[in-house]
DNA sequence: CAGTATTTTATGGAAAACCGTAATGTGATA
DNA sequence: TATCACATTACGGTTTTCCATAAAATACTG
């Protein structure tokens, strides 16, 4: 079993019930942040006693307040964990459901497990935990695991993602492309964005690219 | 002190954390449910035992998984339960931070108090519940306090928010004329929908309709 | 390298949104 | 009832978006 745990998680109501969580698990030396970046000081602290942690329990989005901080997600405290401790284990502990975001958090930030927040998640996350105690396999919350692996034949890349952040600032079509043109971002023609965007409404059945925005909003994707 | 307490939250971790906040208040006789229509059958039974609730602490936003529920959002909840049972206290406790939403809950779902989840929110919703129970008073998050009095000379209506709703479900500018006509709201033209949203763009300093959408869903409008 | 497919760009016309202005309707007031 | 203020509707012209089609550029293949 893990000897010594990091929780980063804002609220307090939430680090409580996780608390409880490990307690049940008999883990007694754990300590929280509610700021990422005081949990990556925690964490560098710990490898300099020689004494580091061996499991990362961490929110994904954290509210900002008056405090200015230099990191301000979870996805960013994960990959530099991940880049500081590279045998840590690391577990997501969220309520983000998009299959897109996980599948990234696996992939590119090198997570091991990932909790979906819900009503039975503290049984999970003690699933998750007891898991990734004894071996190297992913886990990930029973509802998640469907969700995970659908492969829309199209994938949302980032230059459709770029092309509905700007629509969403309200930039007119004609001034995508003259914007991208400066950005140095290449397919860069009114004719593409355009086709982008109507390729877009189609995949969304967005009737309009109101409706376009406002269901890329719903999604989380903008 | 309150006698008997009603939790109404998804989350179980969070559930955890209250949990601990009513027992450090010496508060014992609590149930929670993690459904808004369980909360709404415990408050009618309670009245039905002559043992009512005497405070209800909820959520506002509660997930949405494989069962039917009949209500869905702590609000609804909320205003049913006032109806049900006008001189209990409620207490909100939620993300939500949006100054238009919170004011409509205070004046329109009748909440007595106001909690901000976040970082201290447990000591807030002590100082909440404490307050509530000798008084008839208001309590606000003291971060939500100076956002709610914010006055902007212009108020959005009910009118706006449905055209906006409209919108962001793809409806065209023309089509949300009859759409009203057939629901027998009032003004209805092309003409006077065109003015809103001009209006509604220059309120919210947006440049096309598209921006407004992305800035009302951001505020939690629709 | 020629040939073919795919992507990007260009173009023009139709539809929708945008914007100002004028006409009409409605309610309050004296 | 007459008048004023204000909200609603009507209308026309301009801009932007939408959509189909075609040309040009690029990538892929044998």
């Amino acid at each position: 079993m893990f000897k010594k745990v990091l929780v980063a998680e804002d609220f307090d109501s939430i680090n409580l019930g996780i608390e409880q969580a490990l307690k049940d698990l008999n883990i007694v030396d754990f300590q929280h942040s509610k700021y990422c970046d005081d949990a990556f000081l925690k964490m560098r602290k710990a490898i300099l006693d020689h004494e580091p942690y061996d499991l990362l329990i961490s929110d994904l989005s954290f509210k900002t307040d008056h405090r200015e901080v230099k990191i301000a997600s979870g996805d960013e405290l994960i990959e530099q964990v991940r880049a500081l401790q590279p045998n840590i284990k690391i577990i997501a502990y969220s309520v983000e459901d998009k299959g897109y975001r996980i599948k990234s958090l696996f992939e590119n930030s090198g997570i091991n497990g990932f909790v979906l927040k819900g009503r039975n998640s503290i049984e999970e996350l003690k699933k998750a935990i007891n898991l990734l105690a004894v071996s190297d396999q992913r886990y990930v919350s029973s509802e998640i695991a469907t969700v995970i692996q659908e492969k829309n034949n199209y994938e949302i890349d980032d230059f459709d993602v770029l092309i509905l952040k700007q629509l969403s600032l309200g930039v007119p079509q004609d001034d995508i492309g003259a914007t991208f043109k400066e950005l140095g971002i290449k397919p860069n023609s009114k004719s593409t964005i355009e086709k982008r965007i109507a390729k877009l409404r189609d995949f969304f059945k967005a009737n309009n690219t109101v409706h376009l925005v406002a269901i890329a909003k719903d999604m989380g994707i903008i």
